[in-house]
DNA sequence: GCCAAAGCGGTTTATGTGTG
DNA sequence: CACACATAAACCGCTTTGGC
């Protein structure tokens, strides 16, 4: 019964930035030579730059059927977005690409709703309740702490717990419809109400206001009024 | 059946922490 | 302040999986 953990490898913002943008104009088979060239910098030895080009490509290129769409409309918007937006299109699709990954980051966010001081070990304990006692749970779990911590999604507090910066405050409506998406697809649901959007776990480091005039206005959503001040959102496709 | 990709566990190296 | 000990991070190579 174990579960695959995939993520076991500490990930650079800019390899992300740098997979997306070639991941526009390239093939599969180039996405590959020109990683591997890139992160000869960053990572020395063969096979670990082979595990960190492999979540890549996981990441940005090789997506499930059904999110091909809504990857294509990220990478679109990539090169006019700031830093910030950029962010929170790599985070979505890292929580789409790695379950592991969006089991930690849920896990994190409800904790950081009860207290402001998150310790790693309690990070780890959840995660190998999930995902069972193993070794591998271990790595995988300091590795995904580790990139958001060089995201400069959290901070470090004396080695041994994490807290949360200020929210990263997003108001870009593109941007925003593809986290309302993303939320939709990670969280296998129909449809949910426009309010839980905006307090959603999944995206706990990041601040925005989603409006359902925007959000109908992209055509990708359908949005139904349901009692006095119940907006339901829902995927047209 | 072959090759590349994905997944895994163990080992080494680096960093941090508490104690005398 | 030095030391041992603990934990984190990086690295490596083997096994399994999956597409052609």
């Amino acid at each position: 019964m174990t579960k695959a953990v995939g993520f076991d490898q500490k990930v650079l913002l800019h390899h992300l930035d740098f997979t997306a943008n070639e991941a526009r104009k390239l093939t599969r088979k180039e996405m590959y030579e020109v990683l591997d060239n890139y992160l000869r910098n960053d990572i020395k030895g063969t096979k670990s730059r082979k595990n960190a080009i492999t979540m890549l490509m996981k990441i940005w290129f090789i997506v499930d059927e059904e999110i091909i769409s809504l990857r294509n409309k990220a990478l679109e918007l990539f090169p006019d977005l700031n830093k910030e937006e950029r962010l929170l299109l790599h985070w979505g699709m890292v929580i789409l690409a790695y379950p592991f990954f969006k089991d930690l980051v849920q896990k994190m966010g409800n904790l950081f709703r009860l207290q402001d001081e998150v310790p790693s070990a309690v990070v780890g304990r959840k995660m190998k309740e999930l995902y069972g006692d193993r070794r591998r749970v271990e790595v995988a779990t300091s590795a995904v702490l580790m990139s958001i911590k060089s995201w400069g999604i959290v901070e470090m507090l004396k080695g041994r717990s994490y807290k949360l910066p200020n929210k990263i405050h997003i108001t870009n409506p593109d941007v925003q419809s593809f986290l309302v998406e993303v939320i939709i697809r990670a969280t296998n649901v129909k449809a949910i109400p426009l309010d839980m959007v905006q307090t959603h776990t999944l995206f706990f480091p990041f601040q925005y206001d989603v409006s359902a005039t925007e959000l109908r206005e992209s055509k990708v959503f359908q949005i139904d009024r349901q009692g006095i001040d119940m907006i339901m959102v829902e995927l047209t496709s």
